[in-house]
DNA sequence: GAGTTTGAAACT
DNA sequence: CAGTTTCAAACTC
């Protein structure tokens, strides 16, 4: 097969014009291989015998690309939603009925659809591989030709390239596929394995995973995805010309649509899929959907689906397993630059879950990586893997589990539960419950509000920067994108009264703080509070001090009486990392309780992170995950609103320096950002500077009354001794609504 | 699910 | 800037 795969290669390029004898002629040969292989394999054909669309070999085709094909491409940089999302660097969530969302029209998607078919019936031309290559060279990927989408989900030239020089790489051209879009990894990443899975099996659908210590999923999903059916996902579908939207989509589901199928039948599945998917909340990750679908994978495993992914090639070594993201890094699903609230990154605990530790041959695992905070210099994927396998329930377990916590506070996944719920049931109540928990995340949020019209900080949604949507119960909600300008001009007036109203209140300092000596820098208790609490009556152990809320500890910024915080007291007992005297009774709250526990099974242990190596460290989020147990803010009703993905920002941006993968492991912080990041003096910004701890101590009122939050860098308590700053890295990226206005 | 508590946000 | 009010989440029953 390798000759003649090469002699086809060959050909292609000679027949096809000549224009490949440059440097680019290698390059292009790597890919035609790469492309004639998989053409070849099992695998591939396979696909064919399930697609109702006959490949056609590549030989001499003189393919008419229609126009459709690439002429959409640029819209993605032009869409209005783009410019809208730029404008208001206001996190967009799903708007279920806004009639404002001209973009999905499913019109124009069937037309190009239809023309992308007939592209993909048959092989790539030269102009297709001249595409390809030239927008592999600019880091782009090579996408279904209509598919504007795939510029926004760009990655990284390396990757490209990797995936399509990888000779087992699952990334090849347009072919088969109804559209490659490069999904941001993480939670695209978690979101479209199952799809992939299910593509696989379906043969029809184009389905890619290359794993590369980061994630990248190509997949394609079949057939239109109806717009506004069921009430829910415009954003799940996938217009062409509407890059605005496509960035949604990343953002969202990441669920790309595919051309519709001429198969009936095939079409049934699709919808059936698709409909699967309605019901999930944008930004959200399908996790425990994938877990669920899983189920019926773990039937069928080892064939189609599995061997596709083992296909991926690429996916070798400790890739061998997908990793997969669970939420957390809705940033990655936002393209950089668009402005998730940094709170509603905040609360996002990083969760890994392990998809699918054992259904498949590859032994998929999600992870979901990322996050703002970073722990350890990015352990492999396979060592991921090993820390978290361990602790990860079964799907099935998973599955089974309804109104128990879930084992990962990951709004995402919860939200993906929530889905798969959702498919199975209907039952009002249900609903109800699922509703809440997809409102967890970050992206998830929903708020209740009443009088503030959304328009006030007292609006989860509006201080998380994110649109109320569908699961919100406020009332007079001001907060949608039809009234955008009003949400912009209310935000831009908070913003001037205080420019980091909306920024996260929670400045996660780094682990690294640990090699100070100093046992509270072992813990979240490197985190503070950005302006402190005020707490008088809950004794900083409820979720009404922001502190406790942020899962992290009091500080001298905190004006708080009878701080009795468990993740540091103001005082600097009571860190975590050191004993935590629990003086309540543990009956008290049971969410403290297992705080507690968590706690101590902090104190007796080593440095988290230092014995990880089999064992996630032992922070209380950390250390219930590995139990299972449930986290210090599960409880049975809403989860912790923010251990959301916060992903939204760690996708505005947040986590543009950090490499994909980190993990983070945190407590759970369920409502604010954990997306901080120390950096050391000299690298702090200039205007940052100023706010050293030494300012933080200074905002300390003498009085222990409120002061303004510092501006620029948030300092630490000066008891965290360390010659690192805390600094609230998300500022820059933040999306200011005085910015670029 | 209604009512209460709490503390942040907003207002004066 | 301090005090007060408003607000909605958290919590309790």
């Amino acid at each position: 097969m390798g000759e003649r795969v090469e002699i086809s290669a060959k050909e292609s390029i000679q027949e096809e014009g000549e224009v490949m004898d440059t440097p680019e002629r290698s390059k292009n040969n790597q890919i035609a291989t790469s492309i004639s292989k998989f053409e070849d394999s099992p695998v591939f054909n396979f696909l064919n015998s399930l697609s109702p669309i006959k490949p056609v070999k590549p030989i001499h085709i003189t393919q008419t690309i229609n126009p459709l094909s690439f002429a959409t491409l640029p819209s993605v940089f032009t869409s209005p939603h783009v410019g809208s999302l730029r404008e208001s660097r206001f996190l967009r969530r799903h708007q279920l009925s806004d009639p404002s969302k001209p973009e999905f029209s499913s019109d124009d998607r069937s037309t190009v659809d239809t023309n992308k078919v007939n592209v993909e019936s048959t092989k790539q031309s030269d102009e297709q591989q001249e595409n390809l290559n030239q927008r592999v060279s600019d880091g782009e990927v090579v996408g279904g030709p209509s598919y504007d989408c795939s510029k926004l989900v760009v990655e990284s030239a390396e990757d490209l390239s990797y995936d399509f020089n990888s000779p087992n790489s699952g990334l090849r051209p347009s072919r088969g596929l109804k559209a490659e879009h490069v999904a941001d990894y993480a939670c695209n990443t978690s979101t479209l394995v199952p799809f992939v899975q299910d593509a696989c099996q379906r043969g029809s659908y184009g389905s890619e995973v290359n794993i590369e210590g980061n994630m990248h999923v190509l997949c394609v999903v079949g057939p239109d995805e109806q717009v506004g059916e069921g009430g829910e996902p415009e954003h799940l579908s996938t217009q062409p010309g509407d890059g605005g939207e496509m960035t949604e989509i990343a953002d969202s589901h990441d669920i790309i649509a595919g051309p519709p199928l001429d198969n009936p039948a095939e079409k049934m599945e699709y919808e059936h899929l698709s409909g699967l998917y309605r019901g999930m909340r944008r930004r959200c990750l399908v996790f425990e959907m994938a877990g669920g679908r899983r189920k019926h994978m773990d039937e069928n495993s080892g064939s189609d689906s599995s061997a596709l992914l083992q296909s991926d090639g690429n996916t070798s070594s400790n890739d061998q397993k997908l990793l997969m993201r669970t939420g957390n890094d809705s940033s990655r699903r936002v393209l950089p630059g668009i402005g998730l609230h940094l709170n509603a990154l905040a609360t996002t605990p990083k969760d890994y879950k392990i998809v699918n530790p054992d259904s498949s041959a590859t032994g998929r695992l999600l992870i979901g990586p990322s996050s703002s905070v970073n722990f350890h210099p990015s352990p492999t994927g396979q060592e991921l893997l090993n820390n978290i396998l361990p602790v990860a329930p079964s799907d099935r377990e998973i599955d089974s589990i309804d109104n128990a916590l879930l084992p990962v506070e990951d709004a995402c996944q919860a939200s993906g539960y929530m889905a798969n719920e959702e498919m199975n049931q209907n039952s009002p109540k249900k609903k109800r419950r699922r509703v809440e928990q997809a409102g967890e995340g970050e992206a998830c949020k929903r708020c209740n509000c009443k009088k503030s019209k959304c328009l006030k900080l007292y609006c989860e949604c509006f201080a998380a920067g994110v649109y109320c949507v569908e699961p919100c119960a406020c009332i007079d909600c001001f907060n949608k994108p039809i009234h955008e300008d009003t949400v912009l001009a209310t935000r831009k007036q908070i913003e001037s009264r205080n420019p980091l109203a909306f920024a996260p209140k929670v400045i996660r300092g780094p682990d690294s703080l640990s090699e100070t000596g100093d046992d509270s820098s072992k813990t979240p208790a490197s985190a503070r509070h950005k302006r402190g609490c005020n707490c008088k009556k809950s004794g900083c152990l409820k979720k009404y001090c922001e502190c406790y809320q942020g899962g992290v500890g009091c500080s001298i910024n905190c004006r708080c009486e009878g701080c009795k915080n468990a993740f540091g007291r103001k005082d600097g007992s009571g860190v975590i990392g050191t004993e935590v005297e629990v003086e309540d009774d543990e009956t008290d709250m049971p969410e403290k309780s297992m705080l507690d526990r968590s706690f101590q099974k902090t104190a007796t242990g080593n440095d988290p992170e230092q014995n990880n190596d089999s064992a996630p460290p032992a922070t209380p989020l950390r250390a219930g995950r590995q139990s299972s147990v449930q986290l210090p803010f599960s409880s049975k009703k809403k989860p912790p609103r923010s251990s959301l993905p916060s992903t939204g920002s760690s996708s505005s941006g947040f986590y543009a320096g950090q490499g994909f993968g980190k993990p983070r492991f945190l407590p759970p912080p369920p409502k604010f950002d954990k997306h901080f990041e120390t950096i050391r003096e000299d690298e702090m910004p200039e205007f940052l500077q100023e706010g050293s701890p030494v300012s933080g101590i200074k905002s300390s009122s003498p009085n222990g009354k409120r002061v303004s939050p510092p501006h620029g860098a948030v300092g630490t308590s000066p008891g965290l001794r360390s010659s690192r700053k805390l600094i609230l890295q998300s500022i820059p990226s933040f999306p200011s609504l005085t910015q670029n206005q």
